[in-house]
DNA sequence: CGGGTAATTGATTTTGATCAATTGGTGTGG
DNA sequence: CCACACCAATTGATCAAAATCAATTACCCG
C-alpha cells in the first residue's frame, strides 16, 4: 500500500501516457512527502527563490501566476488533483512563476527534488514519463496561447470549461458534463485574460445560450457536443488518449 | 570537425543551461541529418501524422502555429538559428501544431528520431539537457500566455522585441539594439494575437515614441532600457543567464 | 553571343482613415 | 461574491492608396 493515496492518479496519468514497468509503478507510489494545507492568495513557492520540492496536489486546485509590474495577473496553468503541478523545476529550479491556491482548501505533497531526481536517474523510464508530463504541460499552454489569442471571450470560456471537464473526468473528478470547481469568476477572468465584469458577462451569456450552468461551484453542461462544437474544442492537444514510445 | 556546423550554436545553447562533458559535446556536434529548405506557409510537419524526426535551424526563422476551425491562425513560438524547433516531438510524436517557415528562405535539419533516442538513452547527461531544453520552452510559453492575455497591443509588441532580440543576441546573431528579422507585420499579428492592421498602428506608435525601428528586415533600438521599461520585459523566464544542475 | 545591369511589371506589404464591435472601467444593489 | 447597467477605451473590420519587393524582360557592353 502506498503511504499516500493521492500519489494514485499521479501515477496513473504517467502510466497513460508512458510505459511503466511494475517495477516503475511502485517505486513512484512508494514516494513520500510533507502535506501542506494552503489558502488562496499564500505562495507556495515564491518567485525569485529556489524550489528543493515538487508539489502533487492532493485536493483542490492551484494555479500558475504571473504578474506585471502593475499587479495584475494572468494565470498561465491550473492544476487538479493528481498532477504535479511543479514537476519542471526538477530542470530549472529557479521559480520564475507564483504557485497558489485557488480552491478555499488545497491541500499539496512536498516531495522533495533529491528523492524525485534519484529516481529519474535510476529509472530512465520514470524519466522519460516525467519528461513527457512536462511536454504535454507545455502543449496546453500552446492551446492556451492560441485560445486567449484568437478566440473571442465566449468561445474561449467555453474552451477552457471544455478542457477542464475532460481533465477532471480523465482525473477521476466527475464527468464532463458535471464537475466541481471551487474557482470564483475573478480567477477565471485571470485565467482567460479578461476582466472580472467581462467574465459575469460571459457567465450570463453561456447560462442564456444553454451551454453552462454553474451552480454554486458546480459545473453543469446540458449538451457536451454543442459546447465543443461552440468552443471548436479538439481534445488532440491534451494528449490523453494513447499511450507512447519509451526510450528503452 | 562537425558535419554540419549549424549544430554548434544548438550545442552551445544546450551547454549554457546544462552541464555537459567534452564526450556529451562531441556526440551531439556529431549528429547527422538531412537538409532541407521551405517556403512559408509550406509545412514542415503536418498535424495529424506522426513525425520521426527533430528540426534544428539552420537558418531563417520558423514558427508553431495553432489553427482555429474559421482558419485563423496564431503563432504559439518563434524559432531562431539553433533553436532544435521541436525536441519534444521525441515525447509526443503525434503532431498537434503545424511547423511553418516565417522567412522566405529557412533551411534546416533534419535529424531522426531513432538516433536521438539512442542518444539520451546512452548520455543522461544529454537527456537532462533536452528535458531541460523543453521546459525552457514551456517558459517562454507562459510568459506568452502573459503577455497575449494581460498586456495591451503595445506593450506587448514591446515584449516580444525585447525576447527576441536577447535570444538573437545569444544566438550570436545582432545584439539585442540590432538585429535582422525576415518576418511581415501580419506575422507579428499572428504572434502576438492582433489584426494585421493593428499591428501596423502599433508599430508606428513604437517608431513615433522612439521605441523602435524597423527598417527593411532589420530592427534599430536606440534605447534598450527605454523599450524594456515600456514592455516591463524580465529576462529571468528565458533562463539563458545560469547553468543548472546535472542530476547524476 | 554572354554576362551583368537597369527598367518594367505585377504581386505583396505597408500605411492610413473610418466605422463597428468587443472589451474594459466604475458603480450600485442583491 | 455575483449580477447588472452605463459609458469609455481598445481593438477589429473594411477599404483604398502608397510603397516595397520579386521576377521578368530589355538593354548595354565586353
Amino acid at each position: 500500500m502506498s503511504r499516500h493515496p493521492a500519489l494514485q492518479p499521479f501515477v496513473r496519468k504517467l502510466s497513460e501516457r508512458s510505459h511503466l514497468s511494475e517495477d516503475e509503478r511502485h517505486i513512484l507510489l512508494d514516494l513520500d512527502g510533507q502535506k501542506a494545507e494552503f489558502a488562496p492568495h499564500r505562495d507556495i513557492v515564491r518567485p525569485g527563490e529556489l524550489t528543493d520540492f515538487c508539489c502533487l496536489i492532493v485536493s483542490g486546485m492551484a494555479a500558475r501566476f504571473g504578474q506585471l509590474p502593475d499587479g495584475t495577473r494572468q494565470i498561465t496553468a491550473v492544476y487538479i488533483p493528481g498532477d504535479m503541478c511543479d514537476l519542471y523545476s526538477l530542470m530549472l529550479p529557479k521559480v520564475e512563476w507564483a504557485l497558489q491556491a485557488l480552491s478555499s482548501r488545497l491541500v499539496i505533497l512536498k516531495v522533495p527534488h533529491r528523492k524525485m531526481l534519484e529516481i529519474v536517474r535510476a529509472y530512465p523510464g520514470i524519466a522519460e514519463a516525467c519528461w513527457r508530463d512536462c511536454v504535454a504541460d507545455a502543449s496546453i499552454l500552446s492551446q492556451w496561447v492560441v485560445n486567449i489569442g484568437r478566440r473571442d471571450a465566449l468561445t474561449r470560456t467555453a474552451h477552457l470549461f471544455c478542457e477542464l471537464g475532460l481533465r477532471m473526468e480523465t482525473a477521476g473528478l466527475g464527468s464532463r458534463t458535471a464537475f466541481e470547481l471551487p474557482v470564483i469568476q475573478s480567477q477565471l477572468a485571470d485565467a482567460l485574460g479578461m476582466t472580472p465584469v467581462h467574465m459575469n458577462r460571459i457567465m450570463r451569456a453561456l447560462r442564456q445560450q444553454e451551454l453552462l450552468t454553474v451552480r454554486g461551484r458546480e459545473v453543469q453542461v446540458r449538451d457536451w457536443n454543442a459546447l465543443a462544437r461552440a468552443a471548436g474544442f479538439e481534445p488532440g492537444y491534451l494528449a490523453i488518449d494513447h499511450r507512447w514510445r519509451r526510450m528503452d
